[in-house]
RNA sequence: UGGGCUAUCGCCAAGCGGUAAGGCACAGGAUUUUGAUUCCUGCAUUCGUUGGUUCGAAUCCAACUAGCCCAGCCA
């Protein structure tokens, strides 16, 4: 029993250490987001993660709004992200936690950093605090404010609370070091006025803690054991730990960080979508050519196949972007064998089996997925006109062209084989309809004299078939181009979106929305309902199949 | 001319002083009721560069180079 060790990434050695040093007991995890916009395929690394590691180790995992601003959040944006998170598979259980909960928390915190002269109120201007604060490479010059009695600094910080000031009039600074080198410790704001209605509050409160003080407290009070982050926020952690050392909780947390997902070549910032959004250029922010959560979802993603793919991509503090293509790889493996491989025709050409009797239909018994028995089996209409991939057939095939053409003979999936006999073709040399006679013989797909063809294609029935919209989703940005223009605006493919008429079998009528299946040689589609004119399903292309089959090109 | 972080195959990513895992992608071949799937096979004498320590270095040290992040009363 080889079971093969998965080696674990740099956080579960840091979680290891911490476990067997006994600096914690138990694994607490949190997810943070703050309600300000949809979540994307970046976000659903950092959820997975730390579900998966709370539950790796038998720990706790805890979904928390981050919702220490009133002017960015909305209380819709909490239900979508709850939704996905909860589409994805991280279950929070009874864990769910609002920072502005904490708010009375927070607001002792401040008076404790103020009575132990760790935090004044300071009355510069806007202008002033970032003149003070110093640059890059200069130190900042010491608050005239910092000086004030800690009396005198504890009514001033009541009076905010009290609303006695104006928006932007004064603010509370922690008292640390105005020369550190790190500008997130030369005295960062941690309480600001603003008078505004709070979606979980109300109006309460006028004055709101910044993310700094705050998320450390939040972390602290639900007994976080390890705060997990994005890169961008290591600066910021020597004033984490200041946080919950001056506030002298306990068990303090510790924020460990990990680089963010990118993809190539596909646009994951909010304010581009929003831009993509608003100039409708996509319909929404479930538009199925995002790499938002609920993007993913209506092309067809499943919750496995992102977690999957969040599992192969692996974690690390290297600035990465991975490749679209491991995205499309999980997807694939997740639903060939789980989804009914059926028959879809996109490019129709009719086919007439000059020798089947007129007016007869026969039901053909196929297997949905040859790979999963558990699937069952299905029954396909078959008839003398069917519909075949107009692509199956050519008039002067190349070499190695397996499909149809005069005088060829091929299999037409789960049906007979057929030999090509004639075709027509319109005015303009466009092959209207082929012509072939079947082998009765050849019931089920195999002769019963041993006899092979080299090519199956796949058919519908041209009478009973359902009509069908097939939404053929490229990359929304033109890969040539690259992702952005010089103006910071996204280079749109215009062949992102692709519609067209398909036929499809008429056992797809009751196809539920999000139900998905293998065309063969068509990909992974999905139905969706969204778009739909009289109730008939739209199926979007999740992904293609790969094909390796290209004709020889002419010269 | 400040501080923090990163650098291993086209893309992710293991490796933690004993002589370069794995996946995706790609390329060959076999099987195949679709040229898919499946199955084999191949794919870094080399780990950003240059020096040093060592019997031995991707791993330790030094210097350099490149990239990312930080000067919101955003998170």
């Amino acid at each position: 029993m080889a079971e093969e060790v998965k080696s674990k990434n740099f956080i579960e050695q840091e979680i290891d250490k911490d476990l067997a040093e006994g600096r914690y007991e138990e694994v607490v995890t949190r997810f943070p987001p703050e309600p300000n916009g949809y979540l994307h395929i970046g976000h659903a690394k950092s959820i997975l993660l730390n579900y998966g590691l709370a539950k790796e180790y038998n720990g706790t995992f805890h979904m928390r709004f981050d919702d220490t601003n009133p002017t960015k959040e909305k209380i819709e944006f909490v239900d979508s992200i709850k939704r996905d998170i909860q589409w994805l598979g991280a279950d929070w259980g009874d864990h769910l936690y609002f920072a502005s909960n904490y708010f009375d928390q927070m607001y002792e915190a401040a008076i404790k950093l103020i009575k132990k002269g760790k935090a004044y109120c300071s009355f510069l201007t806007p202008e002033e605090i970032r003149e003070y604060r110093g640059t890059l490479t200069e130190p900042g010059k010491k608050d005239p404010n910092s000086d004030r009695s800690i009396e005198e600094n504890l009514q001033i910080f009541t009076d905010m609370k009290d609303g006695k000031y104006q928006d932007g009039e004064v603010v509370l600074r922690a008292k640390i070091d105005m020369a550190s080198p790190n500008m997130n410790m030369r005295d960062p704001i941690i309480y600001r006025v603003a008078h505004m209605t709070h979606h979980n509050t109300g109006d309460k409160w006028c004055i709101y803690p910044m993310y700094d003080f705050a998320h450390p407290i939040e972390d602290a009070i639900e007994g976080i054991s390890h705060s997990i982050c994005t890169l961008e926020f290591e600066d910021h952690r020597p004033l984490y730990d200041w946080v919950v050392t001056e506030l002298e909780y306990p068990h303090p947390p510790r924020q460990i960080e990990f680089a963010k997902m990118y993809l190539t070549n596909v646009i994951t910032g909010k304010r581009y979508i929003k831009k993509l959004v608003e100039d409708g250029i996509v319909d929404g922010w479930d538009d199925p050519r995002l790499v938002s959560i609920s993007g993913l979802r209506r092309r067809g993603y499943t919750p496995e196949s992102i977690q999957k793919f969040i599992e192969l991509s692996g974690v690390s503090k290297a600035n990465s972007s991975s490749d679209m293509a491991m995205l499309e790889y999980c997807i694939r493996e997740d639903l060939k064998v789980k989804r009914p491989r059926v028959m879809a025709v996109l490019d129709p050409v009719k086919l007439v089996i000059d020798n089947y009797p007129e007016g007869q239909t026969e039901e053909l018994e196929v297997p949905n997925n040859l790979e999963n028995e558990s699937l069952g089996n299905r029954t396909v209409p078959f008839s003398k006109t069917l519909y075949i991939e107009r692509e199956d057939f050519m008039e002067e095939p190349p070499k190695k062209y397996f499909r149809l053409f005069p005088g060829n003979e091929v299999r037409l999936m789960n049906a007979y084989f057929v030999t090509c006999t004639s075709y027509e073709k319109d005015a303009d040399g466009n092959v209207t309809e082929i012509h072939c006679t079947y082998d009765p013989q050849t019931r089920g797909g195999d002769s019963p004299d041993g006899r092979k063809v080299k090519g199956t294609i796949h058919w519908v029935n041209a009478e009973t078939a359902l009509k069908a919209e097939a939404r053929l989703y490229e990359n929304i940005v033109d890969e040539e181009a690259g992702v952005y223009n010089e103006d910071g605006s996204v280079n749109v493919n215009p062949n992102s979106l692709v519609v067209t008429e398909a036929y499809v079998e008429p056992s797809l009528k009751e196809a539920k929305a999000y139900e998905s299946f293998q065309f063969v040689r068509n990909g992974f589609y999905t139905v969706d309902y969204k778009d739909s004119k009289d109730g008939a399903p739209v199926f979007n292309r999740i992904v293609s199949l790969k094909s390796s089959f290209k004709l020889p090109t002419q010269n």
